[in-house]
RNA sequence: GGGGGAAUACUCAAGCGGUCAACGAGGACAGACUGUAAAUCUGUUGGCUACGCCUUCGUAGGUUCGAAUCCUGCUUCCCCCA
C-alpha cells in the first residue's frame, strides 16, 4: 500500500547512490511496510555543520522525499557528555554558553534543508536536552543502566580502543545516553530507525538493544559509509581547515571551489551523494564527462547544485563569476578585472582575504616583499616571501613578478586595487585608501 | 615502592662531542605538464637588517675551546618487578 503511493524506495535510492554502509536485518522491510519515522543526531561540537554532516542531511532529505518522517536531533544533552567514537583522547567539555550557541546555529542550518510543514511526514526538530534535563542520575542508572550490561558496553570499538589509554566514566556512559535517545523517540514519537555515519553503529545498536530489552520493541538501524577521497586524504578539509556550511566561516567562493576542484574519481561519487539528481541525469552527465573530460561537466554540475542548495543562487552566481575572472589567463584576466564595475568587483572578492595600504605609501613605491608580509600579512615571514618569489609562485595582477620588484601607484587596477596571488588558487586583494 | 628505557622540526624517524638548522620518509606548499583533475618529474619546507648572523633537539643548570650528543635536578610517557 505504502509502496503504491510513493514510487521511490528509500533504501533502494540510498543503495545505488552508495550511501549504505551497514543495515540491520528488517530495516528495508520496515520502510517498505509503512510510513516510518527515522532520526539522525547532530553533535553541537561547533557552531556550524560542515560538509561531512551534509551526508546525513542528504539522508534525511531522501527519507522525507520517499514519504517517511525525518527527525533531526540536536544533541543538547549528548553534547554535554562527548561521544568517544573515533576519538583517541578524552574530549574537553563545552561550557553551557558555547553549547547553547552551537545548538542554535546548527538548528537554524538544519531548518533550511527539510520541510517542516507538509502534513504527516513533516520533519521535526528535537533536542535531547528536553528529555534529559529532568532525568536524575539514580533514575537513569536504575531504569536505563539496568538493561545494558557492562560486558556489552565494553565490547564496543569506541570503548575497547580506549581501554589502554584511558577514558572517563562520562564518555564511557555516552552510548547509554545516546541509546536512551533512541528509546525515548521510539516510545514517544514512534521513531523506529536511527540513521547516521558508520562510526555511530555501536551507539545506534545500543539504542535498538535498549528498545528490545526495556521496551520489548523492535527498532532498526542504517549507516552511511565514511567518505574518502581517492588519494586517501580527508574529505572536507582544505588548507584553511574544515569546509563549513556557514558562509561566514567558509565563503561561497571557497565552498564552490572545493567542489569544482574535486578529482574525476571523487566527483563521480560526490554527485550521487550530495545532489538529488536522478540516476538517469547522473549517467548522462558521466557520459558527457567521459567524452570531454577537460570541460569538467561533473564538477560543475556538482558545485552548482550544492552551492545553490546550501547557500543560494546569488552566492553561486557570484562564486562563478569570481572564478571565471580569477582563473582566466594573463592579459585576458586583467582586462576582465579592469572592466568590472566596483560593485561587481567587491562582490567577486568578497571571500578573498584583503588588506589596505595608504595611497601615499603606494605612490612612494613599496618593495614586493614588504607588500607580501609587513603590509598585508598575506605570507607569514620575509623568508617565506623570498622563497615564494624564488619559486616563481607570486603573481601581481596575474603576472609573475621578480623578487626585487617595487610596486607603485602604476600597478593599481582602476587606481584602487592590486591583486596578488600565490600559486594558482591563493588570492589576496590589496586596497588603497 | 624498586629497577630499566624514552622525550628531536607538522607527523614518523635518524643522529650519540665538532663537518648539524640537524639524514630519511610521509605530509604540506610551489614549479613543469594538464582540465582550477589524477598520475609523474623538479624545487622548497626555523627566523633575520641574508655569501653572514640569531634562536631551535622535553625543562633548568653543569662539564668542555666547542653539546641534539656527556653529567645533575625537574617534568611527562612507556616497560619490568612488587
Amino acid at each position: 500500500m505504502f509502496l503504491k503511493k510513493y514510487k521511490m524506495n528509500f533504501i533502494e535510492e540510498l543503495r545505488w547512490r552508495g550511501m549504505i554502509h551497514d543495515m540491520m536485518p528488517g530495516t528495508e522491510e520496515q520502510f517498505a511496510k509503512e510510513m516510518t519515522s527515522a532520526y539522525i543526531g547532530f553533535d553541537p561540537t561547533g557552531d556550524s555543520l560542515h560538509i561531512g554532516s551534509l551526508v546525513q542531511i542528504m539522508i534525511l532529505i531522501h527519507l522525507q522525499k520517499a514519504g517517511h518522517k525525518p527527525f533531526a536531533l540536536v544533541g543538547g544533552a549528548t553534547g554535554m557528555v562527548g561521544d568517544p567514537s573515533g576519538k583517541s583522547a578524552e574530549r574537553n567539555l563545552l561550557d553551557n554558553d558555547t553549547l547553547n550557541h552551537n545548538l542554535n546555529c546548527i538548528q537554524k542550518q538544519l531548518e533550511r534543508f527539510l520541510d517542516f510543514n507538509c502534513g504527516t511526514n513533516s520533519a521535526e526538530m528535537v533536542n535531547n536536552y528536553d528529555w534529559f534535563k529532568n532525568m536524575n542520575f539514580l533514575d537513569f542508572i536504575r531504569d536505563v543502566g539496568k538493561h545494558i550490561s557492562i560486558n556489552y558496553m565494553l565490547a564496543k570499538d569506541s570503548v575497547k580502543s580506549r581501554l589502554e589509554t584511558g577514558m572517563s566514566f562520562t564518555e564511557f556512559s555516552y552510548q547509554l545516553v545516546q541509546g536512551y535517545d533512541f528509546y525515548w523517540l521510539w516510545k514517544n514519537k514512534n521513531c523506529k530507525v536511527q540513521l547516521g555515519g558508520s562510526d555511530q553503529w555501536g551507539n545506534i545498536v545500543t539504542g535498538t538493544e535498549l528498545i528490545r530489552r526495556k521496551g520489548g520493541g523492535e527498532a532498526f538501524a542504517c549507516t552511511t559509509p565514511l567518505i574518502k577521497k581517492a588519494d586517501g586524504s580527508k574529505f572536507g578539509k582544505t588548507e584553511g581547515g574544515n569546509v563549513w556550511l556557514d558562509k561566514t566561516k567558509t565563503s561561497s567562493y571557497k565552498f564552490y571551489q572545493y567542489w569544482i576542484n574535486a578529482s574525476d574519481e571523487d566527483a563521480v561519487n560526490y554527485i550521487r551523494i550530495f545532489t538529488l539528481k536522478t540516476k538517469t541525469e547522473i549517467e548522462a552527465l558521466e557520459k558527457e564527462h567521459t567524452a570531454a573530460p577537460h570541460l569538467r561537466v561533473l564538477q560543475k554540475a556538482l558545485a552548482e547544485d550544492i552551492t545553490i542548495r546550501v547557500h543560494s543562487k546569488e552566492d553561486f552566481d557570484a562564486a562563478v563569476s569570481a572564478s571565471e575572472v580569477l582563473f582566466k589567463k594573463g592579459a585576458e584576466a586583467l582586462a576582465g578585472l579592469k572592466s568590472m564595475s566596483e560593485a561587481i568587483f567587491n562582490d567577486v572578492f568578497e571571500g578573498v582575504p584583503q588588506a589596505e595600504i595608504a595611497l601615499i605609501e603606494m605612490e612612494a613605491g613599496i618593495a614586493i616583499v614588504d607588500v607580501l608580509v609587513a603590509k598585508t600579512n598575506f605570507l607569514s615571514s620575509n623568508s617565506e616571501a623570498r622563497r615564494a618569489l624564488k619559486e616563481n609562485s607570486i603573481s601581481v595582477n596575474k603576472d609573475k613578478i621578480e623578487e626585487d620588484s617595487i610596486l607603485t601607484a602604476k600597478d593599481l587596477i582602476n587606481g584602487k586595487y592590486i591583486l596578488i596571488q600565490k600559486g594558482k588558487k591563493n588570492y589576496f586583494l590589496v586596497k588603497v585608501v
